[in-house]
DNA sequence: CCTTGAACCTGGGCGC
DNA sequence: TGCGCCCAGGTTCAAG
């Protein structure tokens, strides 16, 4: 389900329930996910307490008092949802009563926190999400974090930024934006999204943005804004709803109502006097929809 | 370095 | 009702 909108609106769901609580216990219904757990992973984590929940593009962050974080990917499928254990209700916290094990519930943090005890459960049943314990300091030096690109909603992400990335680049502009090495975070939706908020054709070569002298193409100026924009309305709107439920409180996101073109094949193009029809592609194995009429640059 | 395609895994939807 | 096929928000690995 996630890319970054998703994500972040899984952090919003999970910090109030999270940060300051102390993980009483553990339950690990399996040896793996997509990778085994780390080692001992149910007794590195008992006894903490959570200091922050943070988020690095697709990765949910959960600062521990031990000095390590639990970094977690929720891959395709992947979902958290908070169950209470009694205690007040929490405003802005959904209570789920007597929360029965799901299908491919995979681990249930119990949690012993600002808002009573809580169960925080991991669900995912293609199991393409995993988790990881790695101490803080040497975090940015594992292969999740190592070369991973800048963040879409940040100064970082720039007009010449993308240029230096793209340039000589002959794979097409939705690979390129795709690519987490550039820009982390996003996924299948948002680039769809953006590059038709933005005119350009996915199959453009990317280094074609990029002007002889390395100067950003003008495309590229509105390239940047529309991600940023999209991504900052989809996070506003809870993230997107396709197939499953995503917040962590059982409701939906709603940014799949706002989709341009995304899952839209067939439609018409919501630009004003376009009249043509959204078209889907495939590149690189995945899904690209786009307007052929709207989508020249 | 680059690109493509397959792999990982389960479930939902659709056509027959 | 059932079966087979295609599709799915991501990442990684092998091969050309």
């Amino acid at each position: 389900m996630p890319e970054l909108p998703e994500v972040e609106t899984v952090r919003r769901g999970l910090a109030p329930v999270m940060e300051g609580a102390v993980i009483a216990r553990v339950e690990q219904r399996r040896a793996d996910l997509r990778f085994p757990f780390p080692e001992r992973f149910v007794e590195r984590l008992e006894g903490a307490r959570i200091a922050a929940l943070g988020r690095r593009a697709k990765y949910l962050l959960a600062d521990l008092d031990t000095g390590e974080t639990l970094v977690s990917h929720l891959g395709m499928s992947g979902s958290f949802r908070i169950e209470l254990d009694g205690g007040e209700e929490t405003p802005g916290v959904f209570h789920i009563p007597r929360g029965k094990a799901l299908a491919h519930d995979h681990v249930v943090f119990h949690l012993d926190g600002p808002k009573g005890r809580v169960r925080v459960t991991y669900n995912d049943p293609r199991r393409f999400g995993y988790m990881e314990l790695l101490r803080r300091e040497a975090m940015d030096a594992h292969p999740y974090f190592a070369g991973i690109g800048v963040e879409p909603t940040g100064n970082a992400l720039s007009p010449d930024y993308l240029a230096a990335r793209f340039r000589g680049k002959t794979a097409p502009l939705k690979a390129a934006l795709l690519d987490q090495r550039i820009i982390a975070g996003l996924g299948n939706i948002y680039v769809c999204e953006a590059m038709w908020r933005s005119r350009l054709s996915p199959e453009k070569p990317a280094g074609r943005l990029v002007m002889q002298d390395g100067a950003p193409a003008p495309a590229l100026a509105r390239l940047v804004g529309d991600i940023r924009d999209v991504i900052a309305e989809a996070i506003e709107a809870g993230g997107s709803s396709l197939r499953d439920h995503i917040r962590t409180d059982g409701s939906l996101g709603y940014f799949q109502h706002r989709f341009s073109v995304y899952d839209r094949e067939g439609e018409a193009c919501t630009s004003p006097r376009c009249g043509d029809t959204v078209r889907r592609i495939v590149q690189g194995g995945r899904s690209t929809f786009y307007c052929a009429s709207c989508q020249q640059d």
